[in-house]
DNA sequence: ATATTTGTTACCCTAAAAGAAACAATTCCG
DNA sequence: CGGAATTGTTTCTTTTAGGGTAACAAATAT
């Protein structure tokens, strides 16, 4: 497994962690645990989720990571950005053809295809919270 | 360029050549030449187009390819599936830790999520045409 | 028959992403 | 103050998906 980008994946996992309440605070090892990655990994996109303001953490000794507001108030989307996460589908780039209309046309219009689709999706990622994510593991299990 | 999977804006480029009009028909190499590509790799990519009935192809001394009905009847949504184009986001698989419930439950909702945002974004595929397409590269150049 | 084209396979090469380790920066606590 | 533990960041290695290319089988027009 790679070679895929599952950054969004993991950081809607730690995220979950986080929120789920066995305890408020966690650290990295305890959350690689539970996604079985390495600490080291998971403190690169842990450090992306502070940044973005959604996680609070602490350094030094009994240094912890927190959610920086509440699981109801953090969407799908608030985590893909901070993740920043691979459009849904790439564009092939390529010299263009001038001789070849298709070709000399073809990167705008794919463009604007690509907008549309990308902002659609996104704002289905709004649609769904943290806490509906917790809510859903808590059902399933 | 590389290790992102790019066929579905490839194949996008091929209808769009096969529908613009400028010929009927064209030859695998002829498409090569308007995406930059190797006529062996846009013929794996035609070879999935043509399965999936959205162009017809004839073997042989003169054969070629050209769309199998009108651009018009034809959906972004029918070349996405017809490639088989990977998922809007990826899933990191890993091992349950049986100890951890977010770790057990993670997977039924991850699942369920995706399968709900991956609808959404088809259905907003089907929205666009392949005559929407060629109209838009025509519209830009 | 021959030439030309699609269809398919096989292999190589590249680049993206994960795995891992090392170390700096920070902070708690005795 | 000093040591221990934790995050933050960098670097390097390893894995792997996917494009690039070539080769050749299958088909068909001339």
């Amino acid at each position: 497994m790679s070679a895929n980008n599952t950054q969004f994946s993991i950081a809607i996992h730690l995220m979950a962690g986080l929120g789920y309440g066995v305890r408020a605070d966690l650290t990295s090892t305890d959350l690689a645990g539970s996604v079985n990655a390495c600490p080291s990994f998971v403190r690169r996109i842990l450090s992306k989720l502070s940044k973005a303001g959604l996680v609070r953490t602490m350094r030094g000794k009994s240094g912890t990571c927190q959610l920086a507001r509440a699981a109801g108030d953090i969407t799908l989307l608030d985590i893909y950005e901070a993740v920043d996460a691979p459009k849904v589908f790439a564009v092939h780039s390529y010299p263009a053809q001038n001789l070849c209309p298709v070709s000399c046309g073809f990167k705008h219009m794919i463009d604007k295809v690509l907008e549309n689709v990308q902002l659609s999706f996104e704002e289905t990622l709004t649609k769904t919270t943290l806490a509906d994510v917790i809510e859903e593991i808590k059902k399933g299990t």
